[in-house]
DNA sequence: ACCATTAATGACAGCGCTGTCACTCTTCGG
DNA sequence: CCGAAGAGTGACAGCGCTGTCATTAATGGT
C-alpha cells in the first residue's frame, strides 16, 4: 500500500513522466507502442494518479457537484446513482449537495461551496432547474451545469428530460380506457413547470377522447401527502364526483387513498387511483398503487455524461436527450363499476 | 470570483504565508493579534485555501468516505445529512459510496476507491459494520473508521450506536401495555446484529410482564415488503393468532398490513401493529403505522465528528456514543378488541 | 538532396499549500 | 546580568502532477 508516483511507472516504463501523464490523460501525440507499454506497467503495479496533485497542477477539480432540493428521498438516492456511474467511468468524483431553494442564502452557501470544493461543473435537478437566480448566478460565474428537467422549455444549455406530457396523456388514457369519464386532476405545486406539463397531457387525453373538461375536476396540491388528502377530501366531496384520479404524484396519491379508506370508498371498485414517479410507497400502499416510473438513474447518468464531456470540450453545441416513462399498472386502476 | 492565494492574504495582513497557513489550521504559535488581524483579512476577501494544494501538501484528503448498502433511501438520506453536516463543519468533502455487501468485488472495488479518492476515514453502516474480511482489511491499509450500528458488542473501534434492545423492548411494552398477549414477531435478516436485539427487547418485555414466550409467534423475515407479506400470513393463519405484530422495520409491518387487508382483518381493532425505522411510508399507510424513529441524522452526525476527530488524533482511546430511538404512536396500534 | 512540416518525447517550472528548520525576541531562574 | 527555554514568525523546499516549450526523429514535397 506504500504510495507510487508517475516517476515510478515512468522508471519502470523507461520514459518521462510527461509521457506517462499523457497516457493517463489520454492525450494524443503519444505512440502506439510506448502507449501500450507504459498501460501495461500501470496495470502491473496498479497505478492511480494521485488526484489532488491532478487537480493543482491542472486547475480543475475533477469533481461535479449535484444540487438537489427534494423531499423524495427514493428519488434521490436514484439521482445520486446514475450521475455516480458517469463519475466513476470518467474518473470525477461526487459532491452531494441537498438544499433549500427557496432558502435566501441558497446563493452565498452555493459560492461558498463553488469556492471550497471548486466543483468543475454542476448538475441541477427541479426546482433548482427554474430558480433563475441560481442559474444568472451559475451563467456569471461561468461555472458549467446541465439541468436534469421535464422543462420542455427551449433552454440555452445541455439537458435531459422526460417527456412529461405524454407520460400524464398515458396515464390519463389508461383510465379512459377502463371507461372513466369524470377523472380528477390533482396539480403540483404551482410555479413548477412539471405541473403545466402534466395539466396540457390531462387534456389532450380528454381532447382526444371528446370528452368535456371540467374545471371543478382539477385541484391544486403541492405534492405533499396532506395536500392529496385535501385535494381528495373536494374531490370527492363534489356532487358528481369523479370515478378516477390522477394524482401529480405518489404521496398525493397515497392521500387520496387515505380518505378514500375514510370514505369507505373502495378502491378499484369504486374509484381508480393513479399516481406518477413510482416510488417505494407505491407497491406498499394497499391496494398497490397504478403509477408512472421515471427513468431516474439513466437520466441522471446521462446528465453527468453529457457534463463532463461539455467539460472537456467534447460536445458539440447544446446537447440534449429526452427519455421516456413507463406506466406501471398495479391495483389500484381498474373498469367503472357501474356504467353510467 | 478570480483566484485568491494565501499569498495574497499573507501581503495584506503583512505576515508570511506561513503565518496564514498557521491561522487557517488553526494552529498553536500565533499570536492573538497576528491571528485577529489575519483572521479578519480573511472574512474580508473571502478566502477559501484550495483544497487540492491543502490535500497534495499536507498529505490528506480532507475527504470522507460513506459506505452503505441499504434499501431504505430514507434511511440513507438522513445518513448522508448528518455526516455532510459533520463534514462541513470541519471543511471536509464526503465521498458516498453505495455498495453490495455480498458482492465478492466488494473489497477490490473498496481498495480501487481507496487508491483513487484518497479518502482519510470512512463511516460504516450495517450490514457493512459487521463484515469481518472488510474491516480487517481497513485494519490492515490502517484506514481510520467509525461505525454506525445497533451492535452492541465490545468493539475496537469508535462506534455510534443505538439501544436496539431497549427500542424492541418498548415497542413490545406498548402493545402489552394495549392489553396484548399474544405479540407475533417478524426477524430481520439473519445474521444482523439488530436482528438479535430485537428478539432480545422482545424476549425481555414478555419476561418483564410474566409472558411466557411462544416461539410460534416469532418468525423469519428479511427486511422486505415482500417477506412481511409472507411472514404476515404465517402469524395470521395459525389457529390461534397473535393480536398484534411487531415487525423489525416499517417495509415488513407494510406486508402485513396488506395481508391484513386482504384477510379482512382490521387494523387496529382486531390487529396491531407495530414498526421499526419509521420510514415516510409509516405516515401514507393506512391507517398509518405506529412505529420506532431513530436519530438516524444525529447519529450519523457524531459519527463523522467522532472520526474527523479520530483523524486530527483529538480522540482519547475509542470513544463511543450511544443515543437512544423514540416510540411514535399513530394508528395501527390499539387495545385488543374482546379481552379473552 | 534539402528544407518544411509534423509526430513523439523530454526538461523544467510551478500550481498553492504545508513541513521543517532556522531565526529573533521575550521571559525568567539563579 | 547571563544563558536557557520557549513563543512567535518566516525562508524555503517540495508534495505529484501538468502546461509550455525545446528537442529530436520521421515524413514528404519539390
Amino acid at each position: 500500500m506504500k504510495k507510487m508516483t508517475m516517476q515510478d511507472v515512468a522508471e519502470r516504463a523507461g520514459v518521462s513522466s510527461k509521457t506517462v501523464s499523457r497516457v493517463i490523460n489520454n492525450e494524443p501525440r503519444v505512440s502506439e507502442s510506448t502507449r501500450k507499454k507504459i498501460q501495461q506497467v500501470i496495470d502491473e503495479l496498479d497505478f492511480q494518479p494521485n488526484k489532488s496533485a491532478q487537480s493543482l497542477a491542472a486547475d480543475r477539480s475533477l469533481l461535479l457537484g449535484l444540487l438537489y432540493d427534494n423531499p423524495s428521498s427514493a428519488y434521490i438516492i436514484n439521482l445520486q446513482a446514475g450521475v455516480l456511474d458517469a463519475c466513476n467511468e470518467f474518473g470525477y468524483g461526487l459532491v452531494i449537495h441537498p438544499c433549500e431553494n427557496n432558502s435566501p442564502d441558497l446563493l452565498p452557501k452555493l459560492r461558498n461551496l463553488l469556492a471550497s470544493s471548486r466543483m468543475d461543473g454542476l448538475v441541477l435537478t427541479p426546482p433548482m432547474t427554474e430558480n433563475r437566480q441560481l442559474l444568472d448566478f451559475l451563467d456569471s460565474s461561468s461555472t458549467p451545469y446541465v439541468l436534469i428537467t421535464p422543462l420542455n422549455l427551449e433552454q440555452s444549455c445541455p439537458l435531459v428530460s422526460i417527456d412529461d406530457v405524454l407520460a400524464a396523456r398515458q396515464s390519463i388514457q389508461h383510465l379512459i380506457d377502463f371507461g372513466h369519464k369524470r377523472i380528477g386532476l390533482i396539480l403540483g405545486a404551482r410555479e413548477r413547470s412539471g405541473t403545466e406539463m402534466r395539466l396540457l397531457g390531462y387534456q389532450q387525453a380528454l381532447g382526444e377522447n371528446n370528452i368535456a373538461f371540467d374545471e371543478s375536476l382539477v385541484v391544486q396540491g403541492d405534492f405533499t401527502f396532506e395536500s392529496g388528502v385535501t385535494a381528495g377530501l373536494q374531490l370527492l366531496r363534489q356532487p358528481q364526483p369523479p370515478t378516477a384520479i390522477f394524482a401529480s404524484n405518489d404521496y398525493m396519491a397515497a392521500g387520496v387513498m387515505k380518505v378514500a379508506s375514510q370514505l369507505r370508498i373502495s378502491i378499484p371498485y369504486e374509484l381508480s387511483v393513479c399516481g406518477f414517479d413510482d416510488t417505494p410507497v407505491a407497491r406498499y400502499l394497499t391496494p398497490t398503487l397504478t403509477t408512472v416510473r421515471h427513468p431516474v438513474e439513466q437520466l441522471a447518468q446521462h446528465a453527468g455524461e453529457l457534463l463532463i464531456r461539455k467539460l472537456k470540450k467534447h460536445l458539440e453545441r447544446f446537447e440534449s436527450e429526452e427519455l421516456h416513462s413507463e406506466l406501471i399498472v398495479r391495483e389500484s386502476t381498474g373498469p367503472v363499476a357501474k356504467p353510467e
